[in-house]
DNA sequence: ATCTGTGAACGCTTTCACAGCA
DNA sequence: TGCTGTGAAAGCGTTCACAGAT
């Protein structure tokens, strides 16, 4: 992964310009998500608008969003849901498991390892690494804490491409860095800190405070709009000066 | 917040349209803790340049999203690293804390307590809340953990307008109904589904399998590139068939 | 000379509205 | 008739490039 060294017009395996906008990849967990809720509960077929609803969208950008993947629905009768769901866990690339290591054993670490959905959505703990010599050898849902610099071994063992980072802030940046050297390209990150990766190596960050503070923005606006519209008697079509 | 009754133009407090695009919003907070790190280091004054790449954006998006709270910077200088933040940390509002509480003490519930930047980051958690007899009366990270009923007496007591839902899927829409009837108007869930809440609350979601689903999308991707690339051997240029 | 603040251009995302197929 | 798939339009967000302040 060089930096662009001049347009190498490798076009994907499949089929035609297979581009699915970002915005679009985000979005198709939860079809998938969705489409599982529908299936167990025994609905074999769907309109795009019970699709959209069980997914919180609107059908105009479910439709599109499918129409990135190709043509799976029928006109006039909508989609079947086994079908598509398959469609959607192929595309993303969750119809094997995927070997995901988790680096930190905090209360966080113990949170992650013992998620079931983990398992059921296309993925599966190999290791869990921890620095601190008290955790290793702990079995921490069922699985028992290695060293960190047991990371290599285990990484190449199990060919694993997906790292999780729950450790403290401090320490993030060093065990990307570790990750990223043995070959490791995608990374999700719990910690509060900005990761530096190369080129070519993903990085998803989850931060709990962060999304704390967007909420206290909006907080904060809705309590100063209901102050202001108190004081200023409501004018409906907003008086001019 | 009735559905558009007819453009009130209730233009808030402080000065002129404030209006934060979203975008922009989501990132003062990762701002905000850049310029935490900046003046625990030290440094009194920065670049935008400095600032964005501690944030780990670039320095014109940087730039942009400030300009959208007024001009706080020195041309030919940059920005008062202490000064900044507090103008940041004013208009998140996170200048005093806002009380928090958690539904659902599982094994996120447990993480989530314990998370210590919580407090140094503008909330404060004022109960714990489950459904489950056996956990009712613990206690976790020094709170003691109330039954789910106690919700709505310690919402009033403690004026509280966030909400986190740690519970797992089943539960979640219940808690959020609750939640909702009681008043608070913002929820972070952790439950992996879909929350259909009325006009002006607001939901922020973290989802691990999500996030992990869109990094083996993009794993995915990686692995067939690398494959194309080997079975056709590059052509720079790309040569027009 | 330096670095911020910002209009303007660009590109991505969403929404609209309807053609096309069952 | 009913519902998908999709061009075209509208709306946002990012980047460019430079005017303007110190």
């Amino acid at each position: 992964m060089r930096l662009e060294s001049g347009a190498v017009s490798a076009r994907s395996s499949t089929d035609a310009s297979r581009v699915i906008p970002e915005a679009t990849v985000a979005r198709l967990p939860v079809y998938l998500r969705a489409l599982t809720a529908l299936a167990d509960s025994g609905i074999r077929t769907c309109s795009s608008e019970d699709l959209a609803s069980a997914a919180g969208v609107n059908s105009a950008k479910l439709r599109k969003d499918l129409s990135y993947l190709g043509s799976y629905g029928t006109r006039g009768v909508g989609y079947d849901v086994d079908y598509l769901r398959y469609q959607i866990a192929r595309e993303i690339g969750v119809t094997q498991d995927w070997p995901v290591v988790i680096v930190g054993i905090g209360n966080l670490g113990h949170a992650l390892a013992n998620f079931s959905g983990f398992r059921s959505r296309g993925f599966r703990i190999v290791a869990l690494l921890d620095a601190d010599p008290e955790l290793v050898g702990q079995t921490v849902a069922g699985v028992q804490v290695q060293p960190f610099d047991a990371l290599e071994e285990t990484v190449r063992t199990h060919d694993v491409a997906i790292g999780v980072i729950a450790t403290p802030a401090v320490a993030a940046q060093d065990v990307a860095d570790r990750m990223v050297a043995i070959g490791i390209t995608s990374i999700l990150n719990f910690a509060p800190s900005v990761l530096a990766v190369p080129e070519g190596v993903d990085v998803r960050k989850v931060d709990l405070s962060i999304e704390l503070q967007i909420l206290a923005y909006h907080e904060q606006r809705k309590a100063n709009d209901a102050v202001a519209a108190a004081a200023v008697p409501v004018t409906v079509d907003g008086g001019a000066s």
